[in-house]
DNA sequence: ATTAGCACTCACATTGACAGAGTGCTAATA
DNA sequence: TATTAGCACTCTGTCAATGTGAGTGCTAAT
């Protein structure tokens, strides 16, 4: 469709674009690539994609700036080779996580920043917690004579707690044997199966006490709720406003009230749960309010299951090659991290 | 030290100012008020007050702009009247609370989130969890056959969970007995008071494996660690982008920029640690970065103990009034809510 | 003590001229 | 036939000149 002049012009204007953000005419791209082609003729070329739908003109007599479609050919082109990181970048990285990893959390947070700082533009992590641990056993820990902690165990290491009431002068023993009946009825099922009705008729097998039985159905409620919780980090809201499309304050205010929505957040990154990278310009955005953003976003995993997913989130004109090659590399990064136990 | 006529005038000036952001004029005081002065006369009073040093001019032919230290007494002479919500407002913040606060957690995203909203500025709100909460006792409960859960139980009914290395082949049997005699150890201690030294030295007492009191350490530093945790919510950066001293896109990236450094936050959170409600106008601020800012600052506290601090920070120009009442009401509000065990 | 009047200052908006960068078209050229 | 030189035209951004409006300070009159 595009021979391989056109295809050539149409690189150069892109990544010129990119690198200044001004309307790339014929005469510059002819001063700065050795093409060994006039102004004139490079005019005609851009005339044509222009028609093709690849340019836009701001106004007569402006320079040419690169359409949606555009970019998408350009990051679709851009996949056989996908562009790799300097050592520098990633020994920068590697580095950054080695320091600051204490937790789960601290995990997502570096992400957030990394991503941010390495392509100036705003970051989102998203952190699954959708767990699908197996219940393994629980137990019963007495705190007054009137309440208990009960402590549930998972098969993967995990354990969780909440408050609850036992019978007035409710036994250690007694304690024990319940929870020892219970453990071994419910062991193997994933914690969001144990709802009302199956802890009811466990429970029932094992005693009758209906103000422990309603308290224990809250608690694990609540566990359960705990479990499935995803959290959301966010970096560089301010390198925003380095970006030449972000001086309209106008812009930047919708913006970040969309990312002061924790809920808007969330969709926007569950929506693009693809295996892999997935890089949306401008209107392919489905959510509004950033029709006029790119995003690239990846999902990590751990054994098949989604642990969560990362976004950069920018101008159509954006340094695709950069982003997509930061998250190429933290993607495997992290993905080893996670390997190892923590 | 100001006669009646210069304060009434002054306060005009201040409140004029707060509500446009444009420069107050003899002509428009005369105009607005019915003071039965002419615009001479105000002029006159007006150099005077420069002159005190209660107003600057941006140039000459300007309006005045009231100074830092204007706005000092325009608080401090709040105090004896501090002004109240009104019915509508106090209604709107408790119907706001009664949806959604399901956690400790939630109550405090809900204050940042109202405070920004009522208030039209950023808000910052540190969650304190210096706990002193005091031991109560431990129990292991066996994972695998080499590692085991350490549970936690504090005398306030929380409790923490860690994962510890075991000698392999440790029978439960044996695990109680541990715990029990470590429990009975420990018990009353701060937290934060069983470091290396103590334990080691209970630990030695009954038992002298020295892989499994390794991980116990480390166990527990982590669990003191996350207890002792300082968490912060903020609200409203987009308001900022509201204020007309906020269109110079390079102060909204300097003021994101602090906002973004949670510990920056901290640090200003935990600053103000006075009794009651604290206001910083511009320069009175130590933190580099908000100095050009003023900040509103009340620590919450239950039984004595601070549980956390919140704060709104925005230009000088700062409806002082209505976010001092928003603050009280809410202060007051939370230590009623916080009262009720959640 | 207050005020009317006046000269003066400064920011800001408007206008017009002009340079710079770019385009499209046509005719000449290889 | 594809490329290019040349030219007229368009649009933006900048700069200087100018006028307007809001405000001040001072002086003299009330």
């Amino acid at each position: 469709m595009l021979n391989d002049r056109k295809r050539k012009i149409l690189q150069i204007i892109i990544e010129d674009y990119i690198e200044t953000a001004e309307p790339v005419g014929s005469r510059t791209i002819a001063r700065k690539h050795n093409l060994g082609l006039s102004p004139a003729t490079i005019r005609n070329e851009m005339s044509d994609l222009e028609l093709l739908g690849y340019l836009e003109q701001p106004h007569t007599s402006a320079g040419r700036v690169p359409s949606a479609q555009a970019y998408r050919l350009y990051v679709d082109s851009m996949k056989e080779e996908p562009g790799v990181l300097t050592e520098n970048d990633r020994a920068l990285i590697n580095s950054w996580f080695k320091e600051r990893i204490r937790s789960m959390d601290d995990i997502f947070k570096s992400t957030a920043k990394i991503l941010s700082r390495m392509t100036q533009n705003v970051s989102l992590v998203l952190a699954n917690k959708k767990s699908t641990a197996r219940f393994k056993y629980l137990k019963f820990l007495p705190l007054s004579d009137t309440q208990a902690i009960l402590c549930i165990v998972t098969d993967d290491g995990a354990m969780d707690n909440g408050l609850i009431d036992i019978p007035a002068g409710m036994s250690a023993g007694e304690m024990d044997y319940l929870s020892g009946k219970m453990s071994n009825l419910l062991e193997g099922r994933q914690l969001t199966e144990i709802t009302g009705d199956l802890l009811q008729e466990v429970y029932s097998a094992v005693s009758e006490d209906e103000v422990m039985l309603a308290s224990l159905k809250k608690a694990i409620g609540k566990i359960a709720a705990k479990n499935s919780e995803q959290k959301v980090f966010l970096g560089g809201a301010k390198q925003l406003l380095n970006q030449p499309e972000f001086q309209d304050v106008g812009r930047v205010k919708n913006l970040l009230g969309i990312l002061e929505e924790e809920k808007v957040v969330k969709d926007i990154l569950n929506a693009g749960d693809d295996s892999g990278l997935k890089v949306t310009i401008g209107s392919e955005n489905k959510f509004t309010g950033i029709k006029d953003c790119s995003m690239v976003q990846a999902t990590y995993r751990l054994n098949g299951q989604i642990v969560g997913t990362m976004a950069v989130l920018g101008p159509t004109r954006m340094e695709y090659r950069k982003v997509i090659a930061v998250m190429n590399y933290l993607h495997k990064y992290l993905e080893t991290i996670l390997q190892e136990p923590k």
